[in-house]
DNA sequence: TCCATATGGTCAACGGTCTTGACCATATGG
DNA sequence: CCATATGGTCAAGACCGTTGACCATATGGA
């Protein structure tokens, strides 16, 4: 019909910052969860690392990659990590070169503790717009998202 | 049924990661376009300022509430869209304190290729998904955002 | 074996952006 | 006219990312 065409622009645009937007509180509950289970010194760029790093095997420059940043910003991240007990550095004995990262207990626990947040609010989300439309928002959004880095991205 | 209680929790992580995927993606997507339309000197967080300064009457204060920064940081950012030629600092003669902010011709110009670059991948994502997907993906949306401060979150 | 090349990782220096805390200018109400 | 609130900037520093160089280790030939 002639209206959604006439809308088109304004209904794209408000969508898109629908799209940002439910980003933004997403990550903010991610956040305050976080700071709730008393990790106050993680910032959600690091929770992206964690979830590269828990998936295992993890090297400097993989989470480089994974986030989309250079492999000197990722090395510091690391050190960051490692200097606050969320992650170790274990070297590998088929290559000298790669040192591969690992969870500690407490990054664990902090890795669980912004999935339990994460969830939360997609529970709340699932709450508030019955099962039904959730579950199409998550196939909607697994078909329209690309694999790529996940990073903090503006 | 029983496996959506037990795949609850995976299904909730892999749906957040997919919101914020999502937004990586059309972040990415506005900022190609607008390097593409030649303005190249602004980042995604200048996009969210312009975005309120074209709604009219933003002072620095309300860029910074807007943007969940401080009103320094806001000014700072006012500064260098200053200096770039994107805004313009305008006196209020009925009270001395303000400036207000607006934007120059090349400020309409960069926001009018962000929003035509979103517009793009918004129409890429109904392609993709069909109309009625991408209208339950704009109501559902709709329906979890709540208003607050829009801002480069993580 | 030895060397060229590629790859993993770190070091050093710099730049951009945000924060804190102070400060000035202007408005507003008593 | 003054106390207070608000808009805005200044100055210094911290954080985080980048570029470019550099070292260590692996790998595939000549």
């Amino acid at each position: 019909m002639s209206s959604s065409v006439v809308m088109g622009q304004r209904e794209d645009w408000d969508t898109a910052l629908l799209v940002l937007r439910a980003a933004t509180q997403l990550v903010d509950s991610i956040q305050a969860g976080a700071e709730a289970s008393g990790f106050t010194d993680v910032r959600p760029v690091h929770g992206f690392a964690f979830a590269r790093i828990a998936a295992g095997g993890a090297t400097v420059v993989e989470l480089a990659r994974h986030l989309g940043v250079t492999k000197q910003a990722a090395s510091q991240l690391a050190d960051v990590l490692v200097r606050r007990g969320y992650v170790t550095r274990t070297t590998d004995h088929r290559d000298g070169r790669i040192r591969r990262l690992r969870l500690t207990a407490r990054g664990v626990a902090c890795t669980r503790a912004a999935e339990e947040a994460a969830g939360q609010a997609m529970r709340d989300w699932r709450l508030r717009v019955g099962d039904a439309a959730w579950g199409d928002l998550r196939s909607t959004l697994g078909a329209v998202c690309e694999p790529g880095p996940l990073r903090p991205a503006w």
